[in-house]
DNA sequence: CTCAATGATTGACATTTTCAACGGTTCGTG
DNA sequence: CACGAACCGTTGAAAATGTCAATCATTGAG
């Protein structure tokens, strides 16, 4: 019979090959799983998830984003925000400056030892990085970055 | 002024080309959202989320896979599975069968229903895809998901 | 000056994630 | 065969995230 195929462990690779297989949105969301959970590991050593990274990021590289912008861009809302930078504030990694130009808004800077504790986390973000593309050249390394880039801001 | 022209609007592009810019866990993540709200946007017409979808579309191609499997692949713990398929099978588009080879697990099967809904589902899940990438050539597309699935695959 | 719009904040609520415990079943070992 | 360890699905609870409306201070337009 054809169809009496009867692999005890049919699981390993048959779904895999299945319609997923080739949906982008699955590959995405499971990639990205995998990918968040092993920054997340790395990143838990100096106390930092993936989100209070990438805030601290922003806050370190003198972008002196407002809240409101680091929402936008974190694709979080605005009272997400407030609670990261509350816990990155009390441990005196970041400050709230009230704008000047604009006294409704505050934006983020980076204390000396925010920029010291992002200059190590950044370390074990990167070598998180090349740990999950080690099988791939940089060219299709950069590529990738680059289609993501894509989807992540279209216009 | 030194600083020509104070952008009253500094977030627009700056944060793009920050540290995070080359991030790929934070475009991962990012690309991630914008793809996932566009997909459930889509599959809303047909009362599905990515979730059922990808359960439903496991079930459809007649891998028949355990709840376990299912967990696994999808990377879920397995009492959201259980969630997932009640749901799927309350509106009869599948069911659960006992491994006959093992009778603890179960099996999912999709119904006549469910893989009729699979199909017109399906369809506008490509749509999606297809226009999220619409600026991008079809080989690139293939490289993408090839990238992804090694990100999504790591083995 | 007045008023609509905006940034940050708070608090409430829904959804999702994570975990421990349980009954039913399988399987290896004695 | 009997035992116990491991495993599947299920349940329920706790923690973390996501979503939304309301509020205060401030801005900018008319």
């Amino acid at each position: 019979m054809s169809a009496s195929g009867k692999t005890r462990t049919p699981g390993r690779d048959v779904l895999r090959d299945s319609v997923l297989g080739g949906d982008l949105v699955f590959l995405l969301a499971r990639a990205n799983a995998l990918t968040l959970a092993a920054a997340n590991a790395a990143l838990a050593e100096h106390g930092l998830k993936a989100r209070s990274y990438s805030v601290l990021a922003l806050a370190a590289d003198g972008a002196r984003p407002t809240q409101r912008e680091l929402a936008e861009f974190l694709r979080l809302d605005p009272s997400q925000v407030v609670a990261l930078v509350d816990g990155l504030e009390k441990r005196h990694l970041v400050e709230r400056r009230t704008d000047p130009a604009d006294r409704r808004a505050n934006v983020l800077v980076a204390t000396d030892a925010g920029r010291d504790l992002f200059a190590r986390a950044q370390q074990a973000a990167r070598a998180v990085e090349l740990g999950l593309l080690a099988t791939v050249t940089p060219e299709e390394h950069e590529r990738l970055a680059g289609l993501l880039r894509l989807l992540a801001f279209p216009d």
